[in-house]
RNA sequence: GUGGCUGUAGCUCAAUUGGUUAGAGCGCCGGACUGUGGCUCCGGAGGUUGCGGGUUCAAUUCCCGUCAGUCACCCCA
């Protein structure tokens, strides 16, 4: 039996290293970017405070176990609780809003398929403290800033985009009795596909909540919703300070930024977490063969349920498994140019001493360097540079030179040039 | 958790209706090659054909189970 990892969790070999940094580099860019402060919390949390919110059918997704002190303990499966307890703590001494992102990995025990593993590293970025629309247009566009670092355009991803808010205000309009509209919501949930079957699967959800006829077809028509006008139409009389201008003002803000072309209007989104209040949007690519590349909204009662706080939130949660995938998929995984700047070369075994003196006068002066531990021919070694994809060669012990220069060859141009040892540091270095 | 499809070298794949010692390219290691890499040529290592069982004189090939991957469900970060 081949000794294998767990199914569903991850081996980085350096390639797959490689493309996990540059994904990690671009959220961190972007969360400096927008001005975004980094936390991490605990990857072991108390069970409860995944239960106490999410309820029992979680816990068939849950990595938990009794610990040795008989702590009923899980693996962290998202970051949001953690960050309410967090924020909720200290919520009242904080500058508002707060910008907080963090990369936790997360875990959750389901069927493993291509992007959804047992375990993924999430970047989430929440706005806290702050009611106003501009809030949910700036997170929004944090999201989508992350595709445009990584080289992804609007011709490859999209944020679609709704409001729980107004979806609930368009259903009792059809007259969706109040106590149906939690889980005439769930049945929405599924419809993200505009596909008769997925039709006729909602139809038969909707009459089994005892939504049937005429209110079924009421409603699948307010979750079709994809363009601004009908919703307008649909909504009716705007209320100042509502659920529609709340999210017309972000539509707009996205809209000012330059984002338009990224932004669909989708009624369909809901977002299955059952803590959502207002703004809800997820990053889907485009051909849709992919999972949902990010999720995220409003959400102004949890941290007051975790901590009893009323503190005002929005965020989103944006996987690496996902990306990964589409960014293969759209041949934008970066190639490394060079690992080491400087690979040393010793004309002779004698000269082995010299190499290792300025190996590590190269290394202390901050110059990656190095060179083979046992001296072949000259032809080996500058293999062995190019194959480490070394910038330089360093020739050291050349006959024709004097003891305190070395000849260096840039292995892409072919280009040499006698350089005194001193100044070496400085010529790789440029 | 349910169902479909797929599992051969590190990677991509081959192997006649079931037939002898499971092959190739790339990659890796070494040689040609004693002051200059990428090219070329030669050689080598690397496989319990995912694993287990069954049918058969004979299984990579057919059957069953199992594990893993994948797709669709369930569900969702």
């Amino acid at each position: 039996m081949p000794a294998t990892a767990l199914p569903g969790f991850r081996e980085f070999y350096p390639d797959d290293a490689a493309l996990r940094n540059h994904i990690f580099s671009a959220w961190r860019t972007v969360a400096a970017r927008y001005g975004f402060e980094e936390y991490d919390g605990p990857p072991l949390e108390p069970l409860e405070l995944y239960t106490d919110k999410s309820g029992a059918e979680i816990m068939g997704q849950l990595y938990y176990f009794e610990d040795k002190g008989g702590r009923s303990v899980a693996l962290r499966p998202e970051m949001t609780p953690t960050l309410a307890r967090m924020v909720g703590a200290r919520a009242s001494s904080m500058m508002k809003p707060i910008r907080w992102f963090s990369m936790p990995q997360l875990f959750r025990y389901e069927r493993p398929q291509r992007g959804r593993l047992r375990e993924h590293f999430q970047l989430n970025m929440d706005l806290i403290g702050e009611t106003s629309p501009l809030a949910d247009a700036e997170i929004i566009a944090a999201a989508l800033d992350v595709q445009r670092v990584l080289g992804l355009t609007e011709q490859q991803v999209c944020v679609r985009l709704s409001h729980r808010g107004v979806i609930q205000q368009l259903l009792l309009n059809k007259g969706v009795p109040a106590d149906r509209l939690s889980a005439t919501l769930t049945a929405i949930d599924r419809l993200e596909v505009d596909a008769p079957e997925a039709l006729e699967w909602a139809r038969k959800q909707l009459v089994q909540l005892g939504v049937g006829g005429e209110l079924a077809e009421g409603v699948l028509e307010v979750a079709r919703i994809r363009d601004w006008t009908t919703l307008e139409r649909a909504a009716g009389a705007v209320t100042a300070g509502g659920p529609v201008e709340n999210l017309l003002a972000c539509r707009d803000a996205l809209f000012q930024m330059g984002l338009e072309a990224f932004v669909q209007l989708d009624t369909s989104i809901v977002r299955g977490l059952a803590y959502y209040t207002g703004v809800v949007f997820e990053l889907f690519d485009r051909q849709h063969t992919l999972r949902a590349i990010c999720g995220g909204g409003r959400y102004d009662d949890l941290v007051k349920q975790v901590s009893g706080t009323d503190v005002p939130c929005v965020g989103f949660g944006m996987g690496d498994a996902v990306l990964t995938e589409l960014l293969k998929e759209s041949k934008l995984v970066p190639v490394v140019p060079s690992r080491v700047q400087a690979f040393l070369v010793a004309h002779s075994a004698a000269n082995q001493v010299e190499v290792l003196r300025l190996a590590h006068m190269l290394r202390d002066e901050g110059v990656s360097v190095e060179y083979a531990m046992k001296i072949p021919n000259l032809r080996r070694q500058f293999e062995q540079a190019g194959k480490r994809q070394a910038r330089y060669v360093v020739i050291v012990g050349s006959p024709e030179g004097a003891d305190a220069v070395v000849k260096i060859r840039d292995l892409a141009s072919g280009h040499e040039e006698v350089v005194a040892q001193g100044a070496l540091a400085a010529r790789v270095r440029s």
